[in-house]
DNA sequence: CCCCATTGGTTGCGCGTGCAAGTAATCTCG
DNA sequence: CGAGATTACTTGCACGCGCAACCAATGGGG
């Protein structure tokens, strides 16, 4: 008759967040399996190209750029050297600023990213299948919710954007 | 009057996916700064120990432990290792497979995790202050919905379970 | 005008991870 | 029963990351 008591060894939060991270790292996993197979730029690479391809003049500084992405700084570094050696980014001196440089899309890169995305989406839409156009904008609205609690700044920013990030 | 035509750079799903990576990172950074600040169990340790709690015996063969996170077994040996090396954790043998360790919860693994679990749990109670228990169940049935789409095996095993992993 | 605090970016270092290869035990089936 | 396939776990290796230290360039006050 004793048993330790068993605890609140299980909340619904516990759950929830369990879920959550379940689906996330599944979508993330299947999204770059996917795009990797298609021969398509990886999953960082996707999502630093695609915001470069949002970007006044396809390019963005190196600190923009890093707030944008799950990156620090010095993480975003060494990304950009990656995207350099294969071409599809440069770094470009700024004028006004000599401290800063900016990355900016190379033809290469924007052609990259330009293929990606609608290869991204439709796998997207696929995974997506099971969900309707209500249930999907109320899983933004509660998603929005929780991630305002956390970035009570975010929300601006034509909005997030990410994709198949690492 | 060019330009290159916007592409479908945007599409809803892009930033669906967005939301939940954004509110992902931002939980589970949040979750694991807390735990650090009261000086509690690593979200990683968390994950593995209240695993451990719920098992029978508190153990778990290797294998199946690395089945329900997100480590492969390279990964869980190791960080099993580093469990073992702070006291929280045993290797035990299996008498009628000799291949087979478990992990087994230590006296002071059970206290460790017994401790951090409510502190956690208030911790998302205050995070998800701004929710109804409406809301959050509609957010478990879609995250599970999405969970369900690459993992359709998962549902089985007193469900997830999984916290602030790393 | 110059010194100092601040900002932008890169680098040294250590760590944790996955992959692939390796070892050991078990199972299968001829 | 015994060789080959399979399973459980560990280890070598290379890589990407964050932190903290570092250098360079700015921008304010004295």
């Amino acid at each position: 008759m004793a048993e330790p008591a068993a605890v609140d060894e299980t909340s619904p939060l516990l759950t929830t967040v369990g879920l959550l991270v379940e689906a996330h790292a599944g979508l993330v996993t299947a999204a770059e399996q996917r795009l990797q197979a298609e021969g398509h730029v990886s999953g960082q690479a996707f999502e630093i190209l695609l915001r470069l391809l949002r970007s006044p003049e396809h390019r963005l500084r190196m600190t923009d750029l890093a707030a944008q992405t799950t990156l620090t700084a010095s993480g975003l570094t060494r990304a950009v050297d990656r995207l350099e050696r294969t071409g599809l980014v440069t770094r470009e001196a700024c004028a006004s600023d000599r401290r800063v440089s900016y990355a900016a899309l190379t033809p290469d890169g924007e052609d990259a990213i330009r293929r990606a995305v609608p290869a991204h989406v439709a796998h997207l839409e696929e995974l997506f299948a099971g969900f309707g156009d209500d249930e999907r904008a109320e899983l933004d609205r509660l998603l929005r919710r929780l991630r305002d609690t956390f970035n009570p700044e975010a929300a601006r920013a034509s909005e997030p954007v990410d994709a198949p990030p690492a």
